[in-house]
DNA sequence: AAAACGGGGGC
DNA sequence: GCCCCAGTTTT
């Protein structure tokens, strides 16, 4: 069993030390489209090519009028450029007609756009609507496990008994710290865990330092 | 359950 | 040159 206490004391030396988020915005609709882009795509390249987007094509109406072939031009370094540019464009039209522009605040509705999936709906939850919620992407499930806060296999599973473990307060910024904690530190493999703030409260160091 | 989608960056 | 990346959808 994880104490509070360590979870607490992780959560402060992550605030201290990790960078802040790359992409400032809380924009529903820009955090939304941002999030889709960002699938499987580094962070970096992500928010550059969807500021050049929103540069062009600031809102819903703009975007559902976009030609195709543009908003995959404009993409293009995100990878998966084709049918991202379709799904954006289907998200901005259906977000336009039929949500009078703006975004849903439910995971119901939120799951019904397309290219739009459990993290990615959790994550403008938590970002933009300040909902109770933890999107557990890859860097989070792999990071609770290996700090011993959940022993899971799947996302899904990861979200359930990290709700249990975590005190509601940290819900809304545990994705963000873990996501930048790591891509610096706690990387998938050869993660550095010389210079890791918080190997002491970590189950996988512990199990892994040498001599 | 596994394949497919994809360019860019790290090593 | 090979592997991975704020996953989702289709087979």
């Amino acid at each position: 069993m994880v104490k509070d206490e360590d979870i607490g004391k992780v959560m402060e030396i992550l605030r201290a030390n990790v960078p802040p988020h790359p992409y400032k915005s809380r924009e529903p609709f820009k955090v939304l489209i941002a999030t889709v882009i960002s699938q499987r795509t580094k962070d970096e390249v992500t928010y550059t090519v969807a500021e050049k987007l929103f540069g062009k094509y600031p809102l819903p109406r703009d975007l559902k009028n976009a030609p195709t072939d543009d908003i995959a031009h404009l993409i293009y370094p995100a990878g998966f450029y084709k049918q991202k540019a379709k799904k954006i464009k289907e998200i901005a039209k259906i977000i336009d007609e039929d949500y009078d522009g703006k975004v849903p605040d439910n995971l119901e509705e939120l799951l019904k756009l397309p290219g739009v999936g459990r993290k990615t709906a959790n994550i403008v939850l938590s970002r933009c609507y300040d909902k109770d919620v933890i999107a557990v992407d890859t860097h989070v499930h792999r990071i609770s496990n290996r700090l011993g806060w959940v022993n899971t296999k799947t996302p899904e599973e990861t979200e359930r008994e990290l709700m249990k473990v975590l005190l509601k307060k940290y819900w809304k910024d545990i994705n963000e710290l873990l996501v930048m904690f790591g891509r610096t530190i706690c990387r998938p493999v050869a993660p550095k865990c010389d210079v890791c703030p918080i190997k002491k409260y970590c189950k996988y160091y512990k199990e892994n330092k040498k001599g």
